[in-house]
DNA sequence: AAATCCACTTGACAAAAGGCAAGAATTAAA
DNA sequence: TTTAATTCTTGCCTTTTGTCAAGTGGATTT
């Protein structure tokens, strides 16, 4: 069922290093399966899942003050998928990371991630892309709900990433774009 | 003038190493001073700074589709500052780094950050801890701006970094709010 | 000192988005 | 399959924020 193939090609799209070592580090990763609805992560938590997205649609998201749910970020197939502050800080998690529709990867602990930066130093290279990569994206969501309207926003996310609008609830998105279930309902009638 | 030693307590509050070790570190970096609007980066370069700010107040921004100045962060004084994007993956900014007042700290170039990278592995977890708070400041941010209207962003920037408001022109800060010049102006008045 | 420039303020109106509540529609449960 | 629970839509009205344009007050220049 599980293809570390994929994790291979992953890691090599991200550094430059020979397939053989790409297979060595791909080799310490473990296979794991999450059921729709399902947790890879619970408020309170001290995340120590490092998770390569093999497929399915994931997402974090909080309590803000007034109890409702935000949903802050998805995550696709073929990314890493962890709670950066939790896991690097070793604090206790705000977020929960919870499985939209079944998914399936490999994850390794900090313990194993820290091991693999210590033996292959070539990952370390990796381990910083993606945090890198994480960031860009975050800095890119803020320019965008700086810049553009809520409708702007939905189409954006509607061209980049059509599969969230397909498999998550209104209610999610709604919440990520930043506007209320009502306001994204009708914008998306005016489409 | 320039003072290393508030540069080795920094490197000291950021990470468990021993003085000496970050006596080593601190003197690898060059001494600099911006005056007060200079660049530390313009559009199109390629990020060649990892700036430690010992003194003075600087802000990145860049030009939206519509060809208005959009302030995206700004830097106070103890913290490293640099244009995560280009610096790591060498590509060219579409940011400017910008001294609001005349400025004072240290700088290495990408080179050297390597180098030490390489030499000092203790240095590596403070190279992913500067990250690892970059990427959280700009996840609050992002939170920010969803949960909160632009009175309740102003007010909480207020009380965070009262230094911003006291140097920083008013549009500035409006852009990097996410609201118009005048809808600050009038959001201030109400105060 | 007059002219110029820039940052900021303010007014009048328009657009965007939210709050609330009622009603469809869909899904899950009994 | 009927009930119950969610999720989504919609109408009405309010609040927030934007747009445009004019005006004020400093600071700088000439």
């Amino acid at each position: 069922m599980n293809n570390r193939e994929s994790l291979v090609n992953f890691i090599l799209s991200v550094v430059k290093i020979s397939r053989d070592e790409a297979d060595q580090i791909a080799n310490t990763f473990h296979p794991i399966e999450i059921e729709e609805k399902d947790y890879l992560l619970r408020e309170n938590e001290i995340s120590d899942d490092y998770f390569y997205l093999e497929s399915g649609l994931m997402r974090t998201f909080l309590y803000n003050l007034e109890g409702e749910e935000i949903t802050i970020d998805f995550f696709t197939e073929n990314n890493i998928v962890f709670e950066i502050t939790s896991f690097f800080n070793r604090i206790r998690s705000e977020a929960y990371i919870q499985a939209i529709t079944k998914c399936k990867g490999f994850r390794i602990s900090y313990e194993e991630l820290n091991t693999l930066f210590h033996d292959k130093p070539a990952f370390r290279d990796f381990g910083r892309a993606i945090l890198v990569k994480e960031f860009i994206a975050s800095q890119s969501r803020n320019f965008g709900m700086i810049n553009r309207t809520a409708k702007e926003r939905y189409q954006n996310l509607l061209s980049i990433e059509p599969q969230i609008l397909q498999y998550a609830p209104l209610k999610y998105i709604a919440s990520y774009l930043g506007v209320t279930d009502s306001t994204l309902s009708r914008l998306r009638k005016k489409m």
